[in-house]
RNA sequence: GGUGGAGUGGCCGAGAGGCGAGGCAGCGGCCUGCAAAGCCGUAUACGUGGGUUCGAAUCCCAUCUCCACCUCCA
């Protein structure tokens, strides 16, 4: 079975092949850092992250580009406004997108180019464009020549003549409407630091150039998956595509959108202003259950966001690390290295394959998670542990193995040496309240068993003794 | 106007011609001193109207509703 992906540009799933067999080189587009991180931009970072998992655990050795656009309008504007150096404001915002994907369990890419990093490459790519007549200047300004290029308009099947005009800048400059710009000349209102010199005087790049030429530069002349959300399609994907290809690279091969978060049908967006910041989720939530939540819907669906969605993907995580503590202190916890190379359920491998079909990749989990819960309850050691590890590998793929270290002791947010000491002091009270049961003392049972409770300490009795774990909501 | 997507049980969500994914919530039961956790059971779902078929949530036609992109957006 191969890896199937759906591919925007033609409808339609394809099977993934690598440029090079056993590698997969893979863009996409991250944050415009000029704002804080919403829940929805998790989604696309979760989304690819996923992506890359499963094609490591595929037997590929996956290169992924995730840049960084560090200087737009509206971080120049917005910066302006709150009375910082744009590329101060710049900067504080990538620290917190940082700081929201590393809390989720994303991988750091490969590679994390800025815009700003990468003038040279930009001002390379726009001589090229206007060199073979894809590209003009006009008033220290270069437009793409859109009508140039025939094979504009194919990502996203749009006739040029169709479209609504565009609103972005005044037409005088440019011969059509949809001429976008590629190097913007520098306005006098606009900072010093904020402009390059180039052969057409000085300016700083347009928006979607500098990912033709991150692109180019760190994936080569074509590459295997272009990824993004689903409203970068158009207009900033198709422009890139178009000016990479009019530059006589073959550019992406496959094109992956991810799908939006949305709140009752509507979309979140930073510009509609519903947009759920990741650090007030993440104070309410354990960060694995946002991760579950975003990665739980298919990633071409709308995730339908509602304040019972973190309440459910909550429950589930525990019922995850439930099991796999229970279980790995029945019969042991496989080291990560058998947890990596594991092999997978075919159901799981299938549903996979099938585009990432993450939602039926749970159901399977799930399956076995209960197969592996009977199995406790009925002293199958043997049940118990393959359950374990099939559990643990299966998560594992999703970045969500409860036995991994970036979410173990997640709850309180503890170092091993304080959770050592924490359970020793309710070691104590436990050894008590089983003195108490021993001798149907269920007043002074339960008691301490309330009163551990007010302090977040859940106690369960099993057949072989009771057990501590943190409540799961903080 | 152009392009694309969606309507599934209380909720979230898979599936895509024939055995009713999975989760959450609910209800009944088992277990438990009581709980918690866990396990077992439990829903006659597929926007509407036609059609094709032995058989349709899945195919065809029509129709309604919603969302998005075409301006910045994950």
């Amino acid at each position: 079975m191969t890896l199937r992906l759906y591919d925007t540009a033609t409808r339609e799933e394809r099977d993934f092949v690598p440029m090079t067999a056993g590698k997969a080189g893979i863009y996409l587009c991250g944050p415009t850092v000029q704002s804080a991180p919403h829940v929805g931009h998790l989604r696309s970072a979760v989304a690819f992250d996923v992506l890359q998992r499963w094609l490591e655990r595929s037997g590929y050795a996956v290169t992924l580009v995730r840049n960084v656009t560090d200087i737009d309008d509206k971080t120049l504007a917005k910066a302006a406004d709150a009375g910082w150096e744009w590329w101060a404001w710049a900067l504080r915002y990538e620290r917190e997108f940082q700081a929201a994907y590393a809390a989720v369990g994303v991988k750091a890419p490969a590679a994390e180019p800025r815009a700003t990093g990468h003038i040279p490459e930009i001002l390379g790519m726009i001589e090229r464009l206007v060199a073979n007549g894809h590209a003009y200047e006009q008033g220290g300004s270069v437009y793409f020549d859109v009508r140039s290029f025939v094979g504009y308009g194919a990502l996203t099947r749009q006739a040029l003549d169709d479209l609504s005009p565009a609103q972005d800048a005044p037409l005088e400059d440019k011969r059509d409407t949809h001429d976008f710009a590629l190097w913007k000349a520098r306005k006098d209102d606009e900072p010093a630091t904020a402009s390059w010199d180039s052969p057409w005087g000085p300016g700083r790049p347009g928006w979607h150039i500098e990912c033709s030429a991150m692109a180019h530069r760190y994936l080569g002349e074509e590459f295997d998956i272009h990824g993004g959300g689903l409203d970068l399609r158009f207009p900033h994907h198709e422009n890139e595509q178009a000016q990479s290809r009019a530059a006589g690279y073959g550019f992406a091969r496959l094109w992956m959108h991810s799908a939006w978060v949305t709140q009752s049908g509507a979309k979140m967006s930073k510009s509609l202003g519903n947009g759920l910041l990741v650090s007030e989720v993440l104070a309410e939530h354990e960060p694995a259950a946002l991760r579950l939540a975003l990665a739980a819907v298919h990633y071409r669906s709308m995730l339908e966001y509602s304040p019972s969605t973190l309440d459910e993907a909550s429950a589930q995580w525990a019922r995850f690390q439930g099991f796999v503590a229970r279980a790995s202190e029945k019969v042991g916890a496989p080291s990560a290295a058998t947890v990596a190379t594991a092999e997978l359920p075919a159901a799981f491998v299938e549903a996979m394959d099938d585009d990432l079909g993450v939602p039926r990749a749970l159901a399977v989990i799930h399956e076995t998670v209960r197969a592996g819960n009977a199995a406790l309850t009925a002293g199958d050691d043997a049940a118990v542990a393959a359950a374990l590890l099939a559990a643990r590998s299966m998560l594992d793929v999703l970045g969500l193995d409860p036995g991994a270290p970036e979410w173990a002791g997640e709850k309180a947010g503890a170092s091993d040496a304080a959770m050592g000491a924490l359970d020793f002091l309710v070691k104590a009270d436990i050894e008590a309240r089983a003195a108490a049961r021993a001798a149907k003392d269920w007043a002074t049972a339960d008691a301490i068993r309330d009163r551990l409770a007010g302090a977040g300490i859940v106690i369960s009795d099993g057949a072989d003794g009771a057990r501590w774990s943190l409540a799961s909501e903080s």
